[in-house]
DNA sequence: ATTAGCACTTAAGCTTGATGAGTGCTAATT
DNA sequence: AATTAGCACTCATCAAGCTTAAGTGCTAAT
C-alpha cells in the first residue's frame, strides 16, 4: 500500500503506459478470468494503441515476469508478481459503499454478549459479503487478563468454572472434584482468587499457582490449599484452537478454483487449524491490512489463493486477526476495504464491551 | 429395518433369485458407481445364470420401477425405490468393526465438559468416520429443566447470566441493567430463582415469569420485583438454532456428487438450518434409526442424497438427533451402524453427565 | 424355463479439419 | 526511434465422422 508509480516488487521501472497495460490486463482478467490478448486490450483500453504495440509491451511484461501464457497462443494472464504490483500500487483502496458499511456496522448491534459471539458473527459476515472463506481468531486466552472467576457447584462432585477476561471472553468448563465442597466454600475460593489475581494475565496466574503449589507443600490454610487446587484446574488451559472459519463451501464452489487437486489441498489446509492460527498470529506483529498472494502463502494448500488479513484490538494491544481467503484473481479493490472496515468495527465493538 | 423377504415398498413380490439380482446390482453400483449390465452381473453374481436370463430379470425390475437406464444401452442403476427395498431388507446391519467402536467410544472420554462440547465432538467424529456431512442437534433449551441459574456482576451495568440445565447444557449471556445491583443482591435473586424454579422447564419458567409480571403490577417486594425483571431477561430465549453441521466439504468433494447444480442446491439446503432442524425434530417422534432416501427427503436440496438419523436421550425422553447426509448410493451397511452406535454412546455419555 | 444368437443402440474415445484468437517477427510508416 | 501493418505460425476449441465396447430386446433353439 505504498509506492504508486515506479516500483514493482523487484524494482522494475515501468513507464506510465506499460503500467496502464498491466492494470488493464489485471482488471480484465479479474472480471472475466479469461486470458487476455493484445486485440481485446487494444479495444478495451482507452489508449488508441494498435494491437501490435500492445503486443510488444506485453512481451516485455512477460520477460519481466508479470505475465504468463497458458499456451502459446491465447492471451496472457497476470502472475502473482503482477498482482503484488497491482496491490502495492493501490494507493487508496476503493471507498466502501455505504450499504456495505451499514451491513458491517450491524454486527456490533447484535446485542451485548460474549466476545466469541461477536467473532462468530463477524466470520459469517465476512464470508457472506465476500463469498469467499473467512477466518477469525479469538483473542489469546492465556494473554487475556482476568476480570472474574466463579465456581458454581452443579452437582455433588461437579463444579462449573466460569472465567471472564478483560477482553470480554467468557469461558466455562466443568471440573470434577472428589472432595465435597459447599457452595459457600466455593464462593470464598473464588473471592480469594478474584482478589488476588484480578487484572493478571491467565498465563501469569497459572504460573503463580504452580509456583505456590511447590512452595506451600505443607499447607495449613485449608482455604488457600483448595483455592490453589481449584485454581490449578480452572486455569489449566485446554486452549482449544479458537479459530472460526466460515464459507469454505463458498470458496470451493467458486468458479475460479476449478482444479480438483487444488480444492483438495485447500480442504487439507483448512484442516490444519493450528498452522493457520500461526500465520494469522504473525500478522499481528504489524497492524494494518496485509495481503498474501499465491505463493507468498507459507501454507502450501493456500498457494492457489490469496489471503487478506487485518487485526483488531486497541492501540496498545492487538487482540486477534480477521481475514479472507479467496482466489488469486479476486477483486482486491472491493475485498480489501471490506476486511479493513470490518476489523475496525470489531475493534470498536470490543473496546466498548471490554472491561478496561 | 423390518421385513426381509417379500416386501418392497409397494408390495411387489420377488422370488429369491430376483432379489439376489437386485442386491447384486445395488452392491455393484454402490462400490463402483457405474451402471451395471447383464454381462458383468452374470459373472460377479455367484448364480451361474446367463446374461440373457439376467436381462429378463432386469427387465422385470425396470418395469416395477427398481431400476432405470441412464441411456438406452450401458447398464442400469438402482432407483430410490431399490435402495428403499435394500435398506428395508437389511434385517441386521453389519456389526460395527471393533476399531470403529473404539473410535466412537473415545468421544465420551474427552473430559467432562458441557454437553455442547460433546455434541460438537460427535459431529466432527461422524463427519470424519463417514466422510460425509454430519448433523447434530442440541437438546431443546426451552424443554430442558433448570438445574441452576446464576448472576455474576462483571462490570457496572453488565451482568453475566449462567444457565445450567438438567440435560447438561450450559448457556451464558450478558445482559445490561440500568440499576446498580450489588453482587450480594444478585446472589439472593439467583437463590430465589433457583429455589422457586429448579426442575421446571425453561419454557414453563418463562411463562410463569411473564404471568407474575402481569399480576404483581404494583409490587412491594423489591427482591421479588428484581428477580422477575432479571429472570425475564435471563429466560428470554434467543434460542439460536443449535444445529452442528460438519463435513460439508467432504460431501461436496465426494465423487458421487458431480452435478454442479446439485452441489449448489445442497449448499443452499445447508443454509436453511431451521428447515433441517425441523426435519430432525420430526425424527424424534419414534426412536431408532431412520433413513430418508433421495426424493423421500422433504428438503429439495437433499433429494440427491440420503439422510440417516438416530436419536439420543434416555428412555423417557429423546433429547436430540444425530445424522449423516451422504450420496444416495452410499454404503448403507457400513454407515447405518456407525450412526446407530454413535447415538447410543452419546446417550450413555449424556446420561452419565446429566443431573437427574 | 433358460439360453444362444443377432440386430440394434449409444457413450466414449479417437481422428480430422475448420475456425479464431493470439503470437513473434520484419518491414514499412510516421 | 517509435509505432504499426502484414504475415506466417501456434494452438485451444468445436463439430463431424468413425470405431469400439458394453449393453439391450427379441426370437428361436435347447
Amino acid at each position: 500500500m505504498r509506492g504508486n508509480k515506479k516500483k514493482g516488487t523487484s524494482g522494475d521501472l515501468f513507464d506510465r503506459r506499460t503500467q496502464q497495460v498491466l492494470q488493464g490486463i489485471i482488471d480484465n482478467f479479474i472480471s472475466t478470468s479469461e486470458p487476455v490478448g493484445s486485440r481485446t486490450l487494444s479495444k478495451t483500453l482507452g489508449l488508441s494503441l494498435s494491437p501490435a504495440t500492445i503486443r510488444n509491451i506485453m512481451s516485455d511484461l512477460s520477460d519481466q515476469g508479470y505475465l504468463t501464457q497458458v499456451h502459446t497462443s491465447g492471451g496472457r494472464i497476470p502472475t502473482d508478481k503482477a498482482y503484488r504490483f497491482f496491490v502495492d500500487s493501490l494507493v487508496v483502496a476503493d471507498k466502501l459503499p455505504e450499504q456495505l458499511q451499514k451491513n458491517i456496522e450491524e454486527i456490533s448491534y447484535q446485542g451485548a454478549s460474549a466476545v466469541q459471539d461477536l467473532l462468530i458473527n463477524t466470520s459469517h459476515l465476512l464470508a457472506g459479503l465476500t463469498k469467499f472463506a473467512s477466518l477469525v481468531t479469538a483473542p489469546k486466552t492465556s494473554l487475556s487478563r482476568l476480570q472474574h472467576i466463579e465456581f458454581i457447584k452443579i452437582s455433588g462432585d461437579r463444579i462449573l468454572v466460569i472465567l471472564v477476561t478483560k477482553s470480554g471472553l467468557i469461558k466455562n468448563r466443568v471440573v470434577e472434584c472428589q472432595d465435597q465442597l459447599s457452595q459457600e466454600f466455593l464462593n470464598s475460593v473464588s473471592g480469594f482468587l478474584n482478589e488476588k489475581f484480578k487484572d493478571h494475565s491467565l498465563l501469569e496466574i497459572r504460573k503463580q499457582i504452580l509456583d505456590s503449589m511447590v512452595e506451600d507443600k505443607d499447607r495449613y490454610n485449608e482455604l488457600l490449599a483448595q483455592a490453589i487446587r481449584l485454581g490449578k484446574k480452572a486455569f489449566e488451559l485446554d486452549q482449544p484452537v479458537e479459530l472460526f472459519i466460515e464459507g469454505q463451501t463458498n470458496l470451493l464452489m467458486n468458479q475460479r478454483l476449478h482444479e480438483e487437486e487444488s480444492k483438495n489441498s485447500l480442504i487439507r489446509a483448512f484442516e490444519q487449524k493450528s498452522a493457520i492460527m500461526e500465520i494469522l498470529d504473525q500478522t499481528m506483529e504489524n497492524h494494518g491490512t496485509r495481503i498474501f498472494i499465491g505463493l507468498e502463502n507459507e501454507l502450501s494448500g493456500l498457494q492457489e489463493c490469496s489471503l487478506i488479513t487485518a487485526c483488531y484490538g486497541n492501540k496498545h494491544n492487538m487482540l486477534g486477526t480477521i481475514g479472507v481467503i479467496g482466489p488469486i484473481s479476486m477483486d482486491y479493490r472491493r475485498i480489501i476495504p471490506v476486511v479493513d472496515y470490518t476489523a475496525k468495527i470489531v475493534s470498536q465493538t470490543i473496546a466498548s464491551q471490554s472491561y478496561d
